[in-house]
Formats: structure tokens, sequence, C-alpha cells
RNA sequence: GCGGCCGUAGCCCAAUUGGCAGGAGGCACAGGUUUUAGGUACCUGACAGUGUGAGUUCGAGUCUCACCGGCCGCACCA
């Protein structure tokens, strides 16, 4: 110990990483300079491109980090340390998204207010992203529950609700424009009202329907997801497809509620297509995709009789069922209906009286002598509505249905096919009723099956498809015609294009296209997120507070708790904490007529509001004036001048952040939010950038082993031994007893969770860094294993003795010149680490160090010059060692922004190459030739080998294929 | 059920994109040097032929097909 008093250990690695974290923030290293706004410093940004990079804001946890968190983070900052030194100025900071439900629920528990449990646990957080030696522009670092950020977040959703989507601009795709364009629009005549009465003609209330109706944020009744057990309501996206909360695991019920929704669904296409522009992992895309569920096809209008009984004078005698299909080419084998039990037609074509001619028994399962149309539909939509989702699924194939009494007319040939209501067809999307094609569909397949239901082929299948299957592939179409049409022949895709044509002509039908994407439910009945920045008036009209009234600051509140209900209770009603602030809820205004008494919003947002825009606030956060500074935005998130690559030839570039980090759990909501909000901002002209991320990596989890014991309790990892059992196999013993190992998250209830803490005391950070780099690839997940750290650990303390004597604490290094195979190597490892770091590939760069800092090691001593290139490369993954090392070599400035080393392209080629020659490719010779050597002279050469001619012996030459100068290959026979 | 991703030494992972698996790197393992010893550090070494089977090719870990195993997303979306 004495002897070695320099030894790079975890002690020594503190001392340096502290020292270094000090003075990178004494200096202010990691601040980057703004071109406009208010830390406007256009010399700072003067001649050096920008790099914006990005991590998934992160929700600062009570219970603290474990080794698995800071993954990304450690990721970005590595990257964003690499692209300083190429000479880029490089925004990367970090702030908190702190509203949300940890906090209020230890509030409800125990009355603290959860602001003070927010910011206790972004204390501990910071203090253990510090001692990370992230280079963070702390400066940036803003939090969303900060006054100054929710006054944004509010202002945002007032330029939304006084915003409406205009689909006929920018040639029909569409853009967000300022309600008052509409109203003007509107008042002028330029454009009809809904219902087509003339503006001035509507009453206050009509005009203000009219308006409202088109509000980007509006409120609806409509029917919501109501989670009694949470005492709120919850996004589609929050619910889980067993219906219950994705948090919690509560039940969720359908409640009509009046609501805050936002219309992303008018930007459904939008946030399809633009998807190509975006350099984003394709599984992503996908579930992006799949999530929007744009599907084209035809609606398709099909006539039954208004029943007797409901057919009133202003009813016409048939009425219209309209269904969507996505296969119109199918239409001449829609053999029946089936409405959605929920629909609102069923009640007006079920015929009063008795069954119609033609009933058969299995289309009524109750028996129909028991009972009339009118009370067999009846019982099933009442059983369907009692069905939990749970149940409806668990059915599968089991389809349950009732003939509703009525037939409808196939427009294609005047068939008359019986109209069904069943469950399998769903109210919320289409039209909430279908077309039966049962020789096409297997859902129809299996209904007609069980209804004994005509089944007739539209479509040719295959010889060898079973009798008994619906056929669901492209094939030619058959029994498709009638005086005006026939498909006959036709493949899927011309005949949809045919019958779309002719039931358009014919006013049947039109081409549609439909969505699986709902509008956003946006209100939530909770204490711990931003206000609405809105008011209702005397009325109940919603009013929007003018930014001078900005931020509408949450108020104190006795208690923290929505109501909760019996989590089966499905007639509760949601009480949120805000609405028992009566002092804060009733209060006199002036909005512009006099001093009056209103009434506050006492819903609060949903957690994703803040994530949806924080990119921006990064920029500029000191800006009082704007949420961004428009230049500084443009500089920052701007388009490009190349688009990504793949995305469509002509495409513009959408701008955004250069490189956005996170985990895959986000794929769909927090994504695709941020992604609406940023083009209704794009289009109300408060951002140049058409997306907010440009580039997307998903990083992969850090995983960890978990052990139980014979009662399947959990018991601490960190205690379990590796015994071999009697027939060799590895097992598993704690305390000498065996237990079994799993593979899994690291958690707490697990009993298997590693902090950074202790890794900072056992090695120090830059081992910690280097060795989660070195793990293996980004996006992969990997399973944690302490006693690998020594690795990385090993590779410093190699690196450092390199440098600096371990007894002496003197510099090693000398002046001499590197020999020419230091050198060339030197000039690989460049090379090979600038592609590597550039593309995210740090378990590969930290490979080539690891390879090069060895070769050092074997060198008599270490030329300044090779350990100064070292150093410098190592910085992005051990910034600390790196600096100190630096710091003996005789720099006085952090090499933060030294720029990486250059290879020299003469360096990178050898003189001469080993060429492998091969008989029957297999290998038989390595040869050292010259890199120029033509084909012919090493063709001559590889056959005069006597390896070669050994292993051709007795046979004849048929080929040579030469790849100079590295490959011959010979066949022979 | 539909869609997607992945299988290389005991373990984590490389492989210029079809061209040498004396595997890049690391852990663990064995032996050695240093050490009173343990540990640290250093040196040396052993270990797989790429999940299985076929195909394309002069040549396949890389491309194609089928199967096996694992992971993820969606789930009656017409």
């Amino acid at each position: 110990m004495s002897e070695t008093p320099y030894r790079y250990t975890a002690e020594l690695a503190e001392r340096i990483e502290l020292a270094w974290q000090d003075r990178w923030a004494a200096e202010g290293t990691f601040h980057a300079p703004n071109p406009a706004g208010p830390w406007a410093d256009p010399e700072g940004v003067a001649g050096r491109e920008k790099l914006f990079v990005l991590d998934m804001f992160p929700y600062p946890s009570g219970a603290g980090l474990h080794v698995g968190h800071p993954l990304g983070f450690i990721a970005t900052d590595v990257y964003a340390r690499f692209q300083r030194m190429t000479g880029k100025n490089v925004l990367h900071t970090l702030g908190y998204d702190a509203f949300g439900l940890p906090a209020e629920q230890y509030a409800v528990q125990t009355g603290q207010h959860p602001r003070k449990t927010t910011e206790e646990n972004m204390v501990t957080m910071r203090r253990q992203l510090r001692r990370l030696g992230l280079g963070h522009d702390d400066r940036r670092a803003i939090a969303t529950i900060d006054e100054e950020f929710y006054r944004w977040t509010q202002w945002i959703f007032v330029q939304i609700f006084n915003s409406w989507y205009d689909e006929s601009a920018e040639c029909g795709r569409g853009k967000a424009r300022p309600i008052s364009e509409l109203v003007a629009a509107l008042e002028s005549g330029e454009r009809a009202t809904s219902s087509g009465v003339p503006w001035i003609w509507l009453n206050a209330d009509a005009q203000r329907k009219e308006i409202d109706d088109h509000r980007l944020a509006y409120t609806s009744e409509a029917p919501v997801n109501w989670c009694p057990g949470l005492g709120t309501v919850l996004a589609n996206e929050e619910v889980t497809a067993d219906g219950r909360s994705e948090r919690g695991n509560f039940p969720v019920f359908k409640r009509s509620l009046s609501q805050w929704m936002m219309r992303i669904t008018k930007y459904s296409d939008r946030l399809v297509d633009d998807l190509d522009r975006l350099d984003w992992p394709e599984p992503v895309k996908l579930m992006q995709r799949n999530w929007i569920g744009r599907s084209s096809g035809a609606k398709v209008s099909f006539h039954a009789p208004a029943a007797d009984g409901s057919t009133t004078s202003e009813s016409p005698a048939s009425i219209a069922l309209d269904v969507f299909t996505t296969r119109p080419d199918t239409l001449f084998g829609a053999t029946f209906m089936v409405l959605a039990p929920e629909h609102p037609l069923v009640d007006v074509i079920v015929p009063v009286g008795d069954w119609p001619e033609g009933t058969r028994d299995a289309w009524v399962p109750g028996g129909r002598l028991e009972m009339t149309p009118t009370e067999a539909v009846e019982a099933y939509r009442r059983s369907a509505s009692r069905k939990s989702d749970v149940e409806r699924q668990s059915e599968g194939k089991d389809k349950s249905g009732v003939f509703t009494g009525a037939f409808a007319t196939n427009p294609v040939d005047g068939r008359s096919i019986p109209v069904f209501v069943a469950d399998y067809v769903l109210m919320g999307y289409g039209t909430g009723a279908i077309m039966a094609v049962p020789g096409q569909d297997v859902r129809d397949f299996e209904f007609a099956t069980k209804f004994d239901l005509p089944i007739i082929r539209t479509v040719q299948p295959p010889a060898g498809h079973p009798d008994d299957e619906a056929f669901t592939g492209d094939g030619p179409a058959i029994n498709s015609a009638n005086d005006e049409i026939s498909l006959n022949g036709l493949g899927v895709t011309e005949a949809k294009a045919k019958t779309i044509a002719w039931l358009q002509d014919k006013g049947f039908g039109e081409e549609t296209v439909t969505y699986k994407l709902r509008d956003w439910l946006f209100s939530r009945q909770r204490y711990w997120g931003e206000p609405f920045p809105i008011v209702y008036d005397e009325a109940g009209h919603a009013i929007t507070l003018p930014e001078s009234m900005l931020p509408v600051v949450l108020p104190e509140v006795a208690n923290y708790s929505p109501a909760t209900f019996d989590p089966e209770d499905a007639m509760s009603t949601p009480a949120p904490p805000l609405a028992l602030a009566t002092e804060w809820v009733n209060v006199e205004l002036d909005l512009g007529d006099g001093m009056k008494p209103y009434r506050r919003e006492t819903n609060t947002m949903p957690n994703w509001a803040g994530s949806c825009w924080y990119e921006l606030r990064y920029l500029d956060p000191a800006n009082n004036d704007t949420l961004v500074d428009p230049e500084v935005e443009k500089y920052w998130m701007g388009k490009h001048a190349e688009t990504v690559v793949g995305a469509p030839v002509g495409a513009v570039d959408p701008g955004g952040a250069d490189l956005y980090v996170g985990g895959v759990e986000h794929a769909v909501l927090h994504l695709l939010y941020s992604r609406f909000w940023h083009k209704v901002l794009f289009d109300l002209g408060h951002v140049s950038s058409e997306e907010p991320f440009r580039k997307l990596f998903n990083q992969g989890y850090i995983q960890a082993f978990a052990f139980r014991d014979s009662r399947g309790q959990s018991v601490p990892a960190a205690e379990v031994i590796e015994v071999k059992g009697p027939d060799g196999e590895i097992a598993y013993a704690w305390h000498g007893d065996p237990v079994t190992r799993e593979y899994g998250k690291m958690g707490k209830s697990l009993k298997n969770v590693i902090t950074p803490d202790e890794m900072f005391k056992g090695y120090g950070a830059d081992t910690f860094r280097v060795y989660e780099m070195s793990m293996g690839p980004l996006d992969l997940s990997r399973p944690w294993e302490t006693r690998a750290v020594v690795g990385a650990q090993r590779f410093l303390q190699r690196l450092w003795r390199n440098v600096v004597d371990e007894e002496t604490g003197e510099l090693t290094v000398t002046d001499d010149a590197p020999d020419l195979a230091t050198t060339r190597l030197l000039h690989r490892t460049i090379d090979t680490l600038r592609t590597d770091y550039d593309g995210l590939r740090f378990n590969t760069a930290i490979a080539r160090l690891i390879e090069f800092n060895n070769a050092l090691t074997k060198l008599p001593h270490v030329p300044r010059e090779t350990a100064e290139a070292l150093v410098v490369m190592t910085a992005p993954v051990a910034p600390h060692i790196a600096e100190e090392l630096w710091a003996k070599l005789g720099h006085t400035e952090s090499l933060t922004f030294e720029n990486f080393p250059e290879a020299d392209p003469a360096m990178l080629v050898d003189d001469t190459v080993t060429c492998v020659v091969q008989v029957q490719g297999k290998l038989r010779d390595r040869l050292e030739v010259a890199v120029d050597i033509s084909e012919e002279e090493l063709r001559a050469l590889a056959l005069a080998s006597d390896k070669v001619i050994a292993a051709l012996a007795g046979k004849v030459v048929r080929k040579v294929i030469v790849r100079a100068p590295t490959l011959v290959n010979i066949v022979a026979s």
C-alpha cells in the first residue's frame, strides 16, 4: 500500500473525480452559448456546428437510482463529450418531469406537500447524477413544477384552445390556425357553418358551439375511462387491453363525463406520414403506425326498411346502414350484416311484432318462440353491456349475437341479407357496423358457422385451402358480377378499385379512411399537476385566462387526494382535490368587461403535458417573453439541409433534437403527444421545426439476476454464492440453502438492487461509466454483473500506469517518437474510434481503447504523443481520469474542447497485407503481399504456393477467384 | 392468433456487411511472476465453430426457406 501511493484506486479516483466536477461547475465548462435571446452570445456560437443531445425527461423517484437508470445518461454524455471534441457547440442538459402520482400518493399518506417530497427527491437525484460526471449545462435544468415552466405549459394550452384545424390548408394536408380566423371566415360567409344555417342567424350560444366544436382543445360530454380505484379518468392509452388501469391495475368503466379533450385525431395523417422523415427505430415507427391505425377502404350504404313503429313523418321509409370495409372487393360475398350492440340505429330497424319470414332457429339463440325481436335484441344488448372487456375477450372464437329481425339490401345485387347485433363489432371503430363476408373474413366465418348463415367465396382460394376456413389472401375474384359490373378474374387490388369506382358512381358508397386513434383525454382529477388556465363564467362557458394572469398557481389544499371509491363502483363520480379549495375556485376577475365572478377549472393536466414540450424550454429557459426565442429554436432544432437516411425522395427535413435517447416504453404515448403539440406549435408559427425529435435511439435495459428460496421468497442477491452441484452443474445457495435464479428487472422487492453510490465507492465514477458502456451495444438489454466491473478498473489502472509512476507520481512518458507499428495502430485506433463514437458503438470503442492501451503497456517507454492521443480519446468515456492525466501531461486547460485526434490516411494502409489463400473455400496458406499487387501476380503467387500445390494434389483447377490483395480462392475438382 | 426482434466459448459480447472465427475487448477458469500469506497487479494458457436442417454461392455467422428456443408489441380494428 505504502509502496504504491499513486496507484489509481477507488479512493484516488474519488479525489480526482470530485475535484474535476468542482472545476467544471466553477468554470461553467458545459454552458452552451445561444445565438439570441436572454443568453445571446453570437461569438460563442460563431463558426461551430451545433448539436442538441437529449435524454428522456426523468421522473425524480424517491427510491433513488439503481445502476440501470443512468445508462442512457452516460451514453448521451459520452456522445456529447465526443462531439464537443470534434468542434461542435453541444447542448446537453437534464431537467425533471416532476409532477406525478408517486409524490401525490406519498402526500395523501403522510400529508407532506408533494412539492417538498419532489424537491427532496430532485436533490438526491442531482447529487447522484453529478457524481457521474455528466457534462450538463446546469443552467438549463428546468423542472415541470417550476411556476416559470408551467406558466408556459398553460400558455401552450391556451394556444391550442384558441386554434382550429383547417383541413383545406396546405393543399389539403391541413394545419392549425388561430380560432379568430375561423370566426372571421364564418362572419364573412366565406365559410359555411356546419349546419348550413348562416352564421348571422345563429344565436350567441349556437355561434359559440359552432366555434367550440372546432377548437383543438375542447370539453366533451363523452364516454370516458373512469377508474374509481384511482379516483380519476384515464386516457385510452392508459387502459390495458383487459380493461384495467395501466397503473394500479384497477377496473376501468365507461362513464359519460364532461372532460377536456385534445383533437389529436386531426393530425392522424401527418403523424403517420411524417414518421418517414424521422431517423427512428423501425419498431417504434411501427408501434406508432399501429396505434394510429390508419386503414383505407370504403364506406358502403346498405338500406333496411324502418320498422313500422318507429317510422315517423320525418324518417324515410328506409334507413341507411353505413358500414366501413377494407375489402370492398368482397361485396358480392356479403351474406349478412352486423351492428355493434351500442349502435344507435338498432332501435330503428328492429321490427315491432313477430319474427319475419325466413328467420332461422339458429339466428335467435334464446329461441324465437320465446321472445319477440324487440325482447331478444334488448336482452342481448343488456347482457353485452354487462360484460366486461375481459369477458368479451375471453369469448374469443365463440361469437355471440342475435338477429334483429331486419333485412337489409346488398346494393350490389339486391339480395336481402339479415342484420344481426353482435359484440364482436365495436362501436368505437369505423361506423360501428359491418358487412359480413364469411368467405374472406375469419371472424365472419366463425359467426356464420355458428349462426347457420350462407358463405359465398368471392376470392378463389389456392388448391388445398381447407373448405372450413375463410380465405383472406390474394387471388382472382369469383362469383362477383351483376349486370353492370364484373370483378371476376381480377386480383384483390384491382377489384377493390373497380368496386369503389362503381359504388361512387352509383352513390352507394365512397372511398374512406378510418383510424384507430381517438382524441386525447386531457383532464385528470388530481392535485399534483398543472392547473388549467381556464375559468367558467356564470353561464358555464369556458374562458381562457389572458397571458398576464399566467401562471395559474396550484393552491394549497388540506387534502391531496381525489375522492377514491370502491374500485368496482362504476357509478361513482369524480371529485378532484382542487374542487375543495373553494376560495381558489371561486374568483372575481376582470377579463375585459369589469369584475365578475368566475369558477376555476378544478381538473389538472395529465402528466404528459410537461413532457410534451420540455425540450423547447431547455433551449431558452431564462426567456420571460416567449417560450423560446425563434432564432434560438431555429438554431438548435431547425430543419437540416439534408434529410435523414431513408426519407422519401424530395422530402423536407423536419428538424428536431439531433439525438433523443430513452427507453422504448415511451414508444407511443409520450412520443405521440409530443409530436402532436410540436406540430400545433409549428402550424401556429411558434417553432420552425416540424418534429421534436429528429433521431431517436432506444437504449436497452440493465437487468439483473434475482434469487428465491424454497418458499419463493426473494433473498438478497449480493449474498448468494455460486456452487457446483454434484453433476458439475452450477447451482446457487444462500446461507447454505439452495436458491433458484431468475432474470429480470432490478427492484427493491427482488432484493437485487445495486446503486451507483456503491459503484462510486468501490470503483469510482469513471470505472462505472466504462463498465456500463463496455457491456454491450447500447440498444441491447444485458445483465449486470458486479464482479465484471474490475475489468474496467484494470483498464483505467493500466492507462494511469502508462502515464504515471505509481510509486512516485512522476510522469513516465518520454518524448521519443513512437515506432512505426505503434503509429500505425494509433491511427487505426483513431479512425475506428471516430466512427464508433459517432455511431453510439461505445462497447467497440472501449475495446479499441483497451487494445491500444495494452499495446502501449508492452512498450519499454510510452511516447508522449501516443499517451496524449490516448488520453484525449478516452476522455468521452472516462472524463475525470483523462482530465487528470491531461493536466499531469502539462496542460492547464480542460480537455473538454481539445480536438479529437485525426487519423492520417497514409498510416491506415500497410505496405504489405496478409493474403488468404483458400482451396475449395478452406484456408490453405497465407501470403505477405504488397497492397497494390495485381490480380495476375497474386494468382500466380497463390498457385505457386507449396501448401496450395499440396492441397491441389490430383485435382484440376477449375476456377480461381482473386480479390486482390486480400483473398484468393481456388476451385478444383 | 397477427406483427416484429434475437440465438457466436461457462457468461457479456466482436467480426470491414458475403471473404482468415490463430475471435476485437471484458468477466470467470487454470498455471506462473511479485507477495510471509490472502488480495491487488502483471504474464501465459485452455475452451466454441456460430440454435437445428436444407438451399443459393467459388466462398455463409452474415442472404433464402423451414423448424426449435427466447424476447417484445398488438389483440375480434371490419
